[in-house]
DNA sequence: TAAAATGATCTAAAAAAATTATAATTTTTC
DNA sequence: GAAAAATTATAATTTTTTTAGATCATTTTA
């Protein structure tokens, strides 16, 4: 049973007839008539009546026909798979993605990425700081996050700033304080963000390396702060109702403004999907939402 | 591209190297070797990269034999079919159903028929009353109703008897007289089934052909006897909240006992599928609920 | 370092599929 | 009702595709 029987199958039900498939198919007609006894010797039972001077499907014949239907859409729908690889499009997409980063940010870009590209797998990497080490080490092939790329090896554009604002609960003693200075903060655990990245030992804005509690992500970050366990820088973005409410509290601390920046390896070449993903953010829509 | 190919593919994935994949497959190496290269030769992009000794999916290559594998399985699959219908399994049953018949009956016969039978397409004809006619003129495979047999064609068996119960609103008329008579129903509309097919002139149970409101199911016919649009005989089985809640009264008259049956053509051999059901209705399963 | 294993490639053989021509039916047309 | 046209099946032949076997260049393993 090969693919090509089910097609002339097919082709000679929607035709009405061997010979009209024939022609269909540039075939000659003992052609279409070879393949499909040979199809029907192998199923072991017939597809198609003959007592009638046109062949019509039998009962088995129908059923099988439809399932034979669904597998050979299924068969092009492959086709199309390869000439979507064949173009050089890719079967999949690894974004890093800072913990910094506004998610909202990325759910326009990816809402019009997938509805563009089914094709391509997404692969959302979610790093804490290190979005550069993603890309150098062949983890990701396009970053979103603060990139430092020290060592000249990345392409990257910058988007849009992220203002980082000290703060802390409004019940924590610090809050009482009008501008704490450092010999105060130190008195008090600071709440951080770390990587459990090895080599990453940059420090996003930590004042004293003692005292700290850190934190994978940003969720928890906040969490505890809004508990008053600490104090700690958080993006503007992220705690804007938390200030409107008063949960948080800024510190009198000038706030230290990232870069968020989109990178990739200047080694690699992006293909379609990846161009499609830079031009989204380097061309402003990406910037738009902030 | 051809099935044939994907195996291959698949196979020596899985095995891990041609050579191996060569031997599974029972065929030499060398013709693995051509598969592969005349399928990435069409594809347009390769499959494997050959810097390393043993061969390696590209990305590719990865993001196609996912695909590939769906495929295969469907495949695999209509093997399946193929062979089930070459047994001699019906690719559809078309069970005749009288609108009189208890349809949780049904539900329990066609619960286990589609677990066992998957690949089996159920149709229900829902007729009003000529079950009969729908397994004389192959419409049906099976009828599960009040069979006549007039011409003797069918085999039938007798299941379980279904009372028809003289009833009307609590509200009509008819329901403050302790024993109507035939003058007394003349006076109302009778609500009766009946079938549209066109030889059909069996009366069920119908007192006066002029007065009558012709209705095509029983859930119809109910709604209007409880709404006292008329009088009209129902099942007992379909009308004992109705009796109990007293939104309808029985009439004097007698019940009349109606035989349900399952049926089929005597010319027509049932297959298994069929015989599954005929026998599971036959040999008391289908007795049982009633 | 030698032996074993692997994939690519070439050629000849085998198998499969397509074509042409023809026969046997059935339908259409006049 | 007869001739023409259309349709499928079959046989013989040709073409195309696939396979097998042998050899070579590499790489891995012992």
């Amino acid at each position: 049973m090969t693919l090509d029987q089910l097609q002339v199958l097919q082709t000679i039900v929607s035709s009405g007839s061997f010979r009209a498939a024939s022609q269909e198919l540039h075939r000659a007609q003992s052609a279409v008539s070879y393949s499909m006894r040979t199809l029907e010797d192998e199923l072991g039972f017939k597809l198609f009546s003959r007592d009638q001077y046109r062949p019509t499907l039998t009962p088995q014949g129908r059923a099988f026909l439809k399932k034979a239907t669904d597998l050979i859409f299924q068969f092009d729908e492959l086709g199309e798979t390869a000439e979507f690889l064949k173009r050089g499009h890719e079967p999949i997409i690894r974004l890093a993605v800072s913990a910094l980063w506004p998610l909202p940010n990325l759910v326009g870009a990816l809402k019009e990425f997938s509805s563009r590209f089914p094709q391509t797998e997404i692969k959302i990497i979610h790093d804490v700081l290190s979005t550069d080490e993603q890309l150098l080490e062949d983890h990701a092939d396009i970053s979103l996050g603060t990139i430092f790329n020290e060592k000249g090896l990345l392409i990257t554009e910058e988007l849009f700033t992220v203002d980082m604002v000290m703060v802390c609960s409004a019940k924590h003693p610090l809050a009482k304080l009008k501008k704490p200075t450092a010999e105060d903060l130190k008195k008090y655990p600071q709440i951080v963000l770390s990587s459990t990245v090895k080599s990453s030992d940059r420090s996003g804005g930590i004042v004293n390396q003692t005292n700290t509690i850190s934190v994978q992500d940003l969720q928890t970050k906040k969490v505890f702060l809004e508990g008053g366990l600490g104090y700690g820088r958080m993006p503007d973005f992220a705690i804007k109702e938390e200030i409107k409410k008063k949960s948080l509290v800024t510190l009198g601390q000038k706030p230290i403004t990232l870069h968020a920046s989109i990178g990739r390896h200047s080694a690699k070449e992006l293909g379609p999907c990846g161009k499609f993903i830079w031009d989204y953010f380097s061309r402003g829509q990406g910037k738009k939402l902030k």
